[in-house]
DNA sequence: GCGCGGGCTCAACACACTGTTGACCGAGCC
DNA sequence: GGCTCGGTCAACAGTGTGTTGAGCCCGCGC
């Protein structure tokens, strides 16, 4: 489901992404055990200091120096520092996607249960990874292919989301209203805000344990809001 | 109601904000004007800087460069880049604060005018400021100082918004629902992202013109949705 | 068993940027 | 006239990034 490499399924960005990778394909597969461990030990030790220390606190070296490696021979893995939170995000973001797409899918008979699945198994997937989270809402500002990676999911989110309020709307338990796309992007905004908020903790923010509840509460009366409630257009 | 700083002015926040200034009272009021006129080049420099390329891509030399003074000079008006734009930042927020202020104050007949009115105030506060707005959410990550300001502002913000839901739900106009405080706080969140995605324009965004009617229809059902839609809780 | 090629490694370099030091200039004040 | 003090900058020290070039080591063909 996350394995980061097949080039197919959901994370085929991360060949392209990157800012041209030194070693555009490099075959590595020579029974030589060192590096692909290296590769891995790279993103574990950024994962780990991450979770002490925002991105920008974490410099190239300290990254190789965990790796056990020389900083020269950290550019021979990754083409920088971003570059290895992209690979992490991009797993990150997989996940997530798998997640609240399985949500999606298995619909229960009450509609308003699989947003709930849906938000909830978002909410669980970034809190799982809450320092990768953190630091790849820093990193959207500074780096393109972050901003990038995030846009395509984005978008693929709202798709869905549209799509699924339209079909509310079709079958009759949703009143019109706001475009639908609109609606999908306000709603999947409020989240990523909202969630960071909370996992980040800094400003006024929702508890963690209200969090779910209190976006579903905010999703469902914008979604259902009976026709009755006037829009003020 | 929520003007954050009774200590005269309406940016009284920046001598105590910034990281320990090198000329803690300077009192520069010696007849040579050159003096006020620097600092104001500099943050005129700054902000015709920031409309074109991120705060990232702007050094301390570009900006003592812009404004015809040598790099240990800047550092005389101001301790840092960062500081250079919490002056800016704090002008902003000063402004959107009178802003929606006002807005609120003057409560008109219907209380959703009133609403309408708070963010088309914000909204229109930051659209007018673009590039300060942009600048400082992507260095909130990075600065305590910008992270401290917008954590004070938001929380006035929210503060003002709760009370204004308690006193629609007391005078049975909102029905009861989720804790107000939380309510106020994941609203004021929506705001900030979708105005953030609608001005910088990267991944999905509400476009320019709607933005304000969307966000609106959004409080109005999160805030008056009748008690007939269901909680979920 | 030997050399040869390529995956892999790093010391050393070139560069960009930040923040600081110390000397200096000129205007007003006594 | 000397003295202070706001203001100014050349030069320095430090920290980070990304690159270069020499070289190691291991598997493989011969």
């Amino acid at each position: 489901m996350l394995s980061p490499r097949p080039a197919a399924g959901t994370l085929a960005i991360v060949p392209a992404s990157s800012t041209a990778r030194p070693r555009a394909a490099r075959g590595r597969r020579t029974a030589r055990p060192s590096g692909d461990d290296r590769e891995a030990a790279i993103l574990a030790t950024a994962e780990r200091l991450l979770a002490e220390r925002p991105l920008s606190g974490i410099s190239v070296d300290d990254l190789a120096r965990g790796a056990g490696i020389s900083r020269p021979t950290f550019y021979f893995y990754f083409s920088s520092k971003d570059a290895v939170l992209l690979t992490l995000l991009d797993r990150v973001v997989a996940e997530a996607d798998a997640a609240s797409a399985a949500a999606f899918a298995r619909r229960p008979a009450d509609a308003r249960q699989g947003w709930r699945a849906m938000i909830d198994a978002y909410s669980a997937t970034f809190r799982s990874h809450r320092s990768v989270t953190l630091a790849a809402a820093e990193l959207r500002f500074s780096n393109a292919d972050v901003r990038a990676l995030w846009a395509r999911v984005s978008e693929d989110w709202v798709a869905a989301c549209a799509e699924a309020i339209e079909a509310e709307r079709r079958r009759g338990a949703a009143p019109p209203g706001l475009p639908a796309r609109d609606l999908a992007i306000v709603l999947n905004q409020l989240n990523e805000r909202v969630l960071y908020g909370t996992f980040s903790g800094d400003g006024p923010a929702v508890a963690e344990d209200d969090v779910v509840d209190v976006l579903l509460d905010v999703w469902l009366s914008a979604i259902y809001r009976p026709a009755g409630a006037p829009t003020d257009r």
